[in-house]
DNA sequence: CCGGAACCTGACTGTATGGTCAATTTTTAC
DNA sequence: GTAAAAATTGACCATACAGTCAGGTTCCGG
């Protein structure tokens, strides 16, 4: 939850929270993150986030202080969303599965979150400023951990060797394309949206991939869940 | 070159180009997808790109007309490099040859024009409105013939059967998240820069799992070229 | 049902920024 | 060498936008 915690404010933390503050502040997040998916932090303004909550844009200041803290709350929101998954892979599961298991897990929120996962790619698109500490801290550790159970599963001969790290690069890029960049490819499809058949062969694929990158091919039929 | 016309006024193109036009465009060019890298459209500003030109900010205005035309100029510049490179994908090239050249093509743009790469990503995130016509022609075309060629291979054998279509945009996440998501890598990996080596043993990897996704396995010895 | 706290909001303001323009200088062509 | 074309530039707008605030309304414990 509070991933984030850079430079604000101590105080303002410790807000007590009302039955309405929440349902208010969740309908302003959901508009926020639709918005700056959109236009970015600079391109989205407060008055389209308030007109999409339908809310006035005064009442968004009151919630959050300012654009920045809001901007803020929506990725600190988003960030849990990145961590977490990464517990199937583990030295004793089958690494076959296991993968499986990942890489269809961040399809899924590829799927179900396309605006979370566009406001975290443009925000390190351009630099990270505003979440470089989480990065260096929680996900560099969560990274070599589980990077060292891949290179364990290696050097016992259950899958081929790979640099495990950058597997993660790889898995993340080409999970997250199917939202970040979804203009492309539908474009490149010659459709307008992606359907669910479209997410579901690109799942296939993008497991395909990552065990054949590891020696491995998939278990049961191939293409098993079309649709 | 001019890849994009999407809706630009017909006349002003034929412009008369002198000496020093030729040189002012290029700096303002250069400037500018610097500057749009790192905050995207709206949040780079025209004086921001004339001091980074070394410009009085009228000048931009001068060559360019406005902000807007400025930006697709430059991204005009940019999506000529994004078609290059594939003709190695033919159905007569030794696979293996042809995946590890055009992949290596790839990871070369990356380290060679990141903010190109930014810029681009920027802009297909925020739904491509600007390049929406190129990609579903041209790139829509190229990738067609080139997924011909790639499903060819598999009918003769002479690779594991893949979603050719799928496989380019896995090798584009793949190679452009060492642009796009430098800042990410870097945290994770604990460096401040990629660096030459850190970009070798990167192309390395994709080269290989690239290889590996169609049933191949990397020519020569593993990590020939470290640094 | 009362008093205080939480919540709401229309009408403002200051400022950053894209864009204009007329006056001037530099370049180019003959 | 000269006149026209191209290029330069500081000063200047108009607007869009984040943020403010005072005065109101609703909520809730006692």
């Amino acid at each position: 939850m509070k991933a984030l915690r850079t430079e604000s404010r101590p105080p303002a933390d410790t807000r007590p929270k009302g039955r309405v503050r929440r349902r208010q502040e969740g309908a302003i997040l959901k508009a926020a993150e639709r918005v700056f998916a959109r236009a970015g932090f600079e391109g989205g303004t407060m008055a389209e986030i308030a007109a999409l909550a339908g809310l006035p844009k005064a009442n968004l200041h009151y919630y959050f202080g300012s654009k920045d803290e809001l901007y803020r709350a929506v990725l600190d929101n988003i960030l849990s969303l990145w961590l977490a998954e990464t517990e199937v892979i583990t030295r004793d599961a089958d690494p076959a599965r296991a993968l499986t298991a990942y890489v269809t897990a961040k399809m899924h929120l590829t799927a179900t979150r396309p605006d979370a996962s566009r406001v975290f790619a443009n925000e390190v698109i351009h630099g990270a400023t505003r979440i470089g500490d989480f990065l260096r801290s929680e996900l560099h550790g969560l990274v070599a951990q589980r990077a060292a159970v891949i290179d364990h599963w290696a050097t016992e001969g259950r899958i081929a060797p790979v640099d495990a790290t950058h597997l993660f690069f790889t898995i993340w890029a080409a999970t997250q394309t199917y939202a970040d960049f979804e203009s492309q490819v539908c474009a490149v499809l010659g459709k307008a949206r992606l359907g669910q058949a479209d997410l579901a062969r690109a799942t296939t694929h993008v497991v395909t991939i990552t065990l054949r990158s590891c020696g491995l091919e998939p278990a049961g039929p191939p293409h098993t869940s079309l649709q």
